[in-house]
Parts: structure tokens; sequence; C-alpha cells
DNA sequence: GTATGTGCAAATGATTTGCGTGCTT
DNA sequence: AAGCACGCAAATCATTTGCACATAC
């Protein structure tokens, strides 16, 4: 009983490997927003007896499970997080930089519920991402509301 | 000067050949979101000297021109739209069909930039998608507004 | 013990690109 | 004429998969 990946794993009747629990971990230590190639290397620094085709099928598998969510941030390759580790939340990214600012707002999540009935669907994913250039380099003294 | 997207082209100083001139009409011409493989097919119809490589160097063509936008809806390859073609819009995915409603809402554009401006970006693109079932496969009964 | 997971390397599928030739300006 | 665009086929890149072996339950 470490990670609450793990947990899940069992409760749905999951073999717990070696490999799952080291990626499992990976996971939930993540901050960020790592892709395949970066899970595979902080997994592998933990148990070097990993492959990457692993990582690819395990990643998948939690997936599917809504353990990990897939994000997709306009580079190539796929992004991933744990599903629930922080409460709901979307993605700013800066495009000067890159990096990827994470954000809540419930006002944002009951329009979309709002728009999705409109249209006779019940909301049951979305993809939602911004993107953003800095208000000016050095404007941004004014998070406290201004 | 037929499509807007030709004009657009020449405006650029892009050389108008014959396969950009059919690429520019198909997608001008589409009123769904087709992928590659898809604008290929309608161009060759149109005129069978047209390669797969030409419709994908135009295409991000069109894309880095802004002419065009691209879209992920989930399955593994890109889908494209001419951007203005219609009013800013989004995309709701039913995930029973696989069909594509397009959506606007003024107050969802509203709230996006005010979110961005929050966190102290301009906002300079966006990404958002909603994916659905349908409330009841009858009930659909309700665009009028109810 | 048996079903399931893993590693490896080859396969896949979408997209890109090098090269020699053709067409637009 | 000169440069950019095209077609073709080979190359890439991320991701998937077949197969023989290893491991969890």
């Amino acid at each position: 009983m470490s990670t609450r990946i793990e947990q899940l794993c069992q409760d749905k009747g999951l073999k717990m490997t070696e490999q799952r629990r080291i990626i499992a971990r990976v996971l939930s230590e993540a901050t960020d927003h790592p892709d395949v190639e970066q899970v595979f290397r902080r997994a592998a620094t933990l148990d070097p007896r990993i492959s990457i085709a692993t990582v690819y099928r395990t990643i998948r598998l939690f997936e599917e499970a809504n353990i990990v969510e897939k994000h997709d941030f306009g580079d190539g390759r796929s992004r991933y997080e744990e599903s629930g580790g922080r409460s709901h939340h979307h993605h700013l990214i800066n495009l000067r930089t890159g990096e990827v600012i994470e954000f809540e707002n419930d006002e944002l999540e009951l329009l979309k519920r709002k728009i999705a009935a409109q249209l006779g669907f019940e909301l049951a994913g979305e993809r939602l991402e911004l993107y953003g250039v800095p208000l000016a380099e050095a404007a941004k003294k004014k998070d406290n509301g201004s």
C-alpha cells in the first residue's frame, strides 16, 4: 500500500508487478506532465529492468482504468498525469516558454456541462487547453486579484 | 479568384499551383472536418495527378498561414477545417457515433479570456472539445431552447 | 500451475523528407 | 530562366504488437 495507483490496480484485480509499481510511483510523484519517454527514463532509474514497451502498455492500461489522464500539448507526444491527483483542472500553456500552468474554474465547469446539456448531451469528457502570451513580461504582479 | 483560400495564398506570395488550388477548393467546400486522407481522396477525384505528400505539404502550409485549423478529435489522425469559414466555434464529439457537432458560446469566449487574463496572459490560442453521450437516445427534441 | 505480464525487435500508421523532374512567376 | 513545387519512395517518430520467456496469484 503505497501509491493510490497501486490501490486502484489491486481493486481492479490487476497483477501488481514490479514494473507497474515503479511506473505507478513515477506517475504519482510527477508534478509535471511527463511523456512516455520521460516516464521511462525515470522508471529506468529506479529499476533498469524495464522496457519502454512496458511503459507504453502500462500507461495505456492506467489510462483505460482512468488512473491517469492523457494530454496533448501540441508537441508530438502524449503527456500524462495522475487523475484526481489534485482537483479537476485545465492547462494554460505559455507560448513563450512552453511552461504549463494549471488552473481550475468552477464557472467553466458549470458552463461546459450547460453547453453539453443544451446540445442534448451529458458531458463525458473534454479536452481544454489555453495558449497564451504573457500580458507584459513584467506586469505579472497581479495574482492577488488586483 | 475563387476560394478565399486562393486569395490568401496570392496575398502571401505563394505559388498557386493546380494542386494547391484543388486542395484549397476541397477545404473550402468541406462542411465536415476531413483528415488528410479524405482531403486527398476528394482532391484526387477532381484531379488525379496529386499525391498525398502534396496534400500533407499543402495542408501544413495552409495551417502555418492560418488558413486552416488543425483539430484532434481523439482518433489517430488530424482533422482540418478552414479558419474563419464560419464564426468562431468549438466541437462536441458524440462518443456514441463519433459525430462532430459545432457550437459557439459567447459566455465561454469571455470566460476563456478572463481566465487567461487572471493568470497574467493574453489568450493566443486554445483547444477545446467536449465529448458527450446523448442524454437519452430519444430526448433530443430540445434544440429550440426548451 | 496457469494466466498474464515483460523484453526485444519487428510492425504499424501517420506524417515528413530527399531527390530528380515539372510548372509558376 | 530560376526557383519553388510535385511525385515517388524511403525515412522518421511515436506507438503497438508477436513471440518466447518470466512472474504474480
